[in-house]
DNA sequence: CTGAAAGCGCTTACAG
DNA sequence: CTGAAAGCGCTTACAG
């Protein structure tokens, strides 16, 4: 089927009448329409999305942006999948389709953000993995076009954003560490400049204070948020003078690595040191003993994502009245055998 | 910036005389050329896609669909983001951009497709996961659509596909085992209707009776394709009357949940058990003993699927003179210790 | 309830 | 080398 005007013309009705009866619009006779919505399925037609977005001025297509970084390969980081099931729970009730548009390692990420929002391939964008400072922000913000940012940044002035809550679960390690009587924990921060670094660290340091333990630069282990990273982290925390006798991990995967590290120099995880994970993960699963580590419900995220979205459209802020409000999306402990010793000192 | 409209008219010359500039066209002054670009950048314009595609008849971006099947997702598979960066630095030869598609675990996978083509948001399409029957290929075909369909299927006349070398990754496991002494090799086979179940056990059984060992169906053992599965695949190993000696994996992760159910029974993969896994993965790396699997690179293969659907676009064929051929695509042995034992029967 | 017509933003023959 | 104009496939005021 070519077009809406071979449809029309095999109907023997104007353009006009076939578009009113395919978009479900009031105006149209009901035998009409019968006739229209039988012929399309017939035919397989369905209407050229570059015709609809041209004279609507929209896509009806959302982007994800994802960084295809060499990190997130070799981790196989299944983050923007799982999201995926509840931002197009969201998009389905309003007929917007997802795509996820993946940067090329080779291309800057703010060039190829900016082609993809120039050229109008999508009404709205989601991005991830703020930087500290992150000119994509810049760029939606001054480019008008609505987006929602997963992850706090030091840029911009007035953008929406969710965000884990790196605070809380910095502050509940911490102090279920102290509780059971640590006082030297170490933290593996990534090596980057992603914003949740910052805020991690930050959360660490004040938790300890409040505990009337000195914060200590030596035990901020800078590592890759990879598995490697872990092992990395296992190394450099045998390295340090007077070692920690607890470490608090910031990215899912790194309790694997560590864990070799660990069992490479003989200390048991969960009796020579206590180990506390970041977010609890499919492939974590399997580790002895078990990960102490955090819960969260990727797919509740997604929908969150996209309803945030969506209240900072006008064309959708009415569905969702509570508006478009920054988020920091909890997390739940779910303790395990990692950090389930008490020191007696 | 408004729109091309706008761009000519502060440079002061016609809209034609900027879309020739722009698109690199011949005939145009290098001054004005000159001009034309630096006021582009400077206005931060670029094309409306909606515009060009309308015009043009081509969107230029290419859909690589994926199934987020439950189980893709709680494994976190990574194999999509391992070809993007294959694919992305062919189509960026032409100018092509890669969108992925994620089908809602909802929909019919065939509809979402039939949605995604009859809009025409994509120029060509590559599939993935293919069916034994598989109703895409047929409508791909029908449509007249290009695509390329990672994996095999029973369906459809006249396709392009690549598809992994199971063949020849069973046949090399069998042999292996059979030299090392093995006669009761078990197979863990997915449980649902995907292509490479059907091709896998079958090259399994041939390789065995090439060896005079007669083809057990007890020993094909049905399950999901995920970690959970290897596990399921060792409870079911450990139910056989008579228990095999070894057992072939036909997906990456199951390693990790069948290597789980040994070490809870008390059997020690590479010393009971022998144990050849399929890709090799790096979420699988950490495994002791460590795992004989097969090895290949994801973005070669993506770099291979991207050239051969190019070469069956008339569009770009040109640049692709070895034409659309079907490919097998090779994996090499990465010896572990997991099988490095000889039977003493 | 339906039709005729305008126009969304481009690219591209066609003149000159 | 440049401009004026047509037209890609739709949707949507506007008449009737």
């Amino acid at each position: 089927m070519r077009g809406i005007r071979q449809l029309a013309k095999h109907l023997d009705i104007s353009i006009g009448t076939v578009s009113r009866a395919l978009n479900g619009k009031p105006d149209v006779n009901d035998e009409t329409r019968r006739r229209v919505l039988a012929a399309a399925e017939e035919l397989g037609y369905v209407a050229n999305q570059s015709g609809r977005s041209l004279r609507q001025g929209t896509t009806n297509v959302i982007g994800l942006m994802i960084e295809s970084s060499k990190e997130t390969l070799e981790n196989g980081d299944n983050f923007f999948l799982g999201l995926t099931g509840g931002l197009q729970s969201v998009f389905a009730r309003h007929k917007l389709d997802l795509v996820m548009l993946p940067c090329p390692s080779e291309e800057d990420s703010q060039e190829y953000l900016k082609r993809m929002v120039a050229r109008r391939v999508v009404d709205a964008m989601i991005i991830s993995a703020t930087q500290r400072v992150d000119k994509r922000i810049d760029f939606l913000a001054k480019a008008k076009i609505p987006f929602v940012a997963l992850g706090r940044s030091a840029s911009g002035g007035n953008y929406t954003w969710i965000d884990l809550d790196f605070e809380g679960v910095a502050a509940c390690a911490v102090e279920r560490l102290i509780s059971k009587g640590h006082r030297r924990i170490a933290i593996a921060a990534p090596s980057n400049d992603i914003n949740l670094g910052y805020i991690f660290v930050d959360a660490y340091r004040q938790a300890l204070e409040r505990h009337g333990i000195e914060y200590d630069p030596a035990l901020v282990i800078r590592v890759k948020s990879s598995e490697q990273g872990g092992y990395q982290a296992g190394d450099d925390l045998l390295g340090l003078e007077i070692k920690p006798t607890a470490i608090i991990l910031i990215y899912e995967l790194m309790a694997i690595g560590l864990y070799r590290r660990l069992v490479e120099a003989g200390i048991v995880p969960g009796r020579d040191l206590a180990v506390i994970g970041f977010r609890e993960e499919p492939r974590a699963r399997f580790l002895q003993p078990t990960l102490t580590c955090f819960r969260m419900s990727l797919r509740d995220l997604g929908v969150k994502l996209a309803e945030t979205l969506l209240a900072t459209m006008p064309a959708y802020a009415e569905f969702y009245p509570k508006g478009a409000r920054n988020t920091i999306w909890p997390l739940e402990l779910a303790p395990g055998e990692s950090d389930a010793f008490t020191l007696n000192s």
